[in-house]
RNA sequence: GACCCUAUCGUCUAAAGGUCAGGACACCGGAUUUUCAUUCCGAUAAUCGGGGUUCGAUUCCCCGUAGGGUCACCA
């Protein structure tokens, strides 16, 4: 039988990161076994469903780079993908478990049940429903349907049994029967509550591997419950870890800064570089190797190698550390490409259009190769190409940061540079280098003054290179207004 | 409160009874003939506590402690 995983986002809101990650691992699980990884919509909760929603998760994946073989819009031998859409589904199945009496009806107001669990909550004890409906006969089931009462379809959770199952990440799990509650399967608005849905349409998708965040755990023995009253058979159930913040013992929220799939992707993160991230979020290969490929994951990833723990923490420095590793990876070329892409996608303003109207091509490529190691993310680009652009404004304060007599080195690389036809690097590096050594001049003094006249900076690249992008006549006109100073 | 799960450097983790407890990020120090960044060396740093089992426990068991999750007609 062929390895068939899903994801089932709720159409309320942005696509969490932890959702990617969950997706990251059940798509290689899937594709490790040559198996399908399917999307399926869960908006069952019409109070909390987001209009457009559904489009914006399925975009956001897209965007980095991942897709599904059965879901919303590819459509499969399964569908319909979204649940809103299957109730007549549901219906068929809720009314097997009435018959088999697995399943009853339940007319209680939410009134009756709100006071029930006060009572529970004051005495200490775990809520569970007291079967206050579970003695009506037919006659009176029927009399009160008939008669409009709005009504809910509860599981009749076995007195009293031992629900085992063996989870693929965290190992045998076991709860006694009578500590699980007659979880309502349908609401009274006739729409299914997520763990009957889940069970039937991981049936009917032939889903064989269930791999979700922890928070699932406690809810597990109802569903595997529903599988045996049902007779499908048990997919494998696993448990991931949740993600935190560094220094935090709470799951990630909103709270905390960015937490939306897409939020990195604006910030200017290579997809890959996120991808690669996130698959260590729970996931280990147990060797040294941490620079991954979507494909060299799907080869490593085993389910044996799941982290069980509760929570792993989402660790900025190190996302910042890998996005570095990829950007350093791009060619020049490739790195242009991107950063137009990135600009153009999020519709963020970004320095590379002016550049592009000011240098040629080869001049911008220059550019990216002084820049691309020295910023983290896409929206740094700007704050560090400035003064490819605009000329600075510099003072005499400024300028004798380093020198005693900046006019002095001023107009000494004024004429030195002045007289030099020859732009290039390979002519350009040795003869001021050599020039100022000669001279028995400081290097320091010399080229950080330099540095302050062309740039306005203390920080950037190294100065001749600079140099040699902006060309003899913006360097000699930088130098002669810095000269105006004195 | 009840139930379930978890526990290794500051952080993320490796080591499925025998290792000088390994790696990465961060931090600190040094080198790379101008700053920054890269790169390269190097240093500091951990098995929650208490009992067992065993010739030997990070690893297995028990008890504490701490953390997390769940206890909805939300997913």
């Amino acid at each position: 039988m062929s390895v068939r995983t899903r994801i089932a986002p709720s159409p309320t809101g942005e696509f969490h990161v932890g959702g990617l990650r969950t997706l990251l691992f059940n798509y290689a699980w899937a594709k490790k076994n040559n198996g399908q990884f399917l999307i399926r919509i869960e908006d069952t909760d019409r109070n909390r469903f987001v209009d457009g929603a559904t489009n914006r998760i399925l975009e956001v994946i897209k965007e980095y780079g991942l897709d599904w073989d059965e879901g919303p819009v590819k459509g499969g031998d399964c569908g319909p993908y979204i649940q809103s859409e299957r109730l007549n589904i549901y219906r068929e199945y809720i009314q097997r478990l009435l018959e088999s009496k697995n399943a009853y009806y339940c007319f209680c107001t939410p009134e009756r049940l709100d006071k029930l669990r006060e009572q529970y909550s004051s005495e200490n004890k775990t809520f569970k429903y007291d079967r206050h409906c579970l003695s009506l006969n037919d006659f009176e089931i029927n009399n009160r349907i008939d008669s409009g009462v709005k009504y809910v379809i509860r599981l009749l959770v076995p007195e009293d049994e031992l629900v085992t199952y063996e989870d693929v990440v965290l190992g045998e799990i076991s709860v006694p029967s009578k500590e699980i509650d007659d979880q309502v399967l349908m609401k009274s608005d006739g729409y299914p509550t997520y763990h009957f849905a889940v069970v039937v349409d991981d049936y009917l998708m032939k889903i064989t591997h269930v791999l979700r965040g922890v928070e699932w755990l406690p809810s597990t023995p109802k569903h595997i419950l529903l599988y045996k009253f049902f007779g499908f058979p048990l997919p494998k159930f696993g448990h991931l870890p949740n993600l935190k913040n560094l220094g935090s013992s709470k799951k990630m929220s909103k709270r905390d800064g960015s937490v939306f799939a897409i939020d990195f992707l604006k910030e200017g993160y290579l997809p890959e570089a996120m991808l690669n991230f996130l698959m260590f979020l729970g996931w280990n290969p147990g060797t040294e190797k941490e620079i991954y490929s979507l494909d060299e994951f799907i080869q490593d990833f085993d389910l044996s190698k799941i982290h069980q723990t509760d929570l792993v923490s989402f660790n900025k420095e190190k996302l910042d550390w890998f996005n570095n590793q990829y950007l350093w990876k791009l060619t020049n070329e490739e790195f242009l490409e991107r950063l137009k892409y990135w600009s153009h996608r999020f519709n963020t303003p970004c320095l590379i259009q002016d550049l592009s109207e000011i240098y040629s091509h080869l001049q911008l490529l220059k550019i990216i190769s002084l820049i691309k190691e020295r910023i983290t993310v896409f929206s740094d680009f700007d704050k560090s190409v400035d003064y490819f652009i605009n000329s600075p404004q510099v003072d005499s304060l400024v300028l004798g940061k380093y020198s005693n007599d900046p006019k002095k080195v001023l107009e000494f690389f004024y004429e030195l540079i002045s007289s030099q036809s020859d732009f290039s690097f390979e002519k350009l590096d040795p003869l001021l280098h050599n020039t100022v050594k000669e001279n028995g001049f400081s290097m320091k003094e010399y080229f950080m003054t330099l540095r302050i006249a062309l740039t306005g900076e203390t920080v950037t690249p190294p100065i001749i290179d600079i140099i040699c992008v902006l060309g003899k006549d913006i360097t000699l006109i930088r130098i002669k207004s810095a000269l105006q100073n004195f």
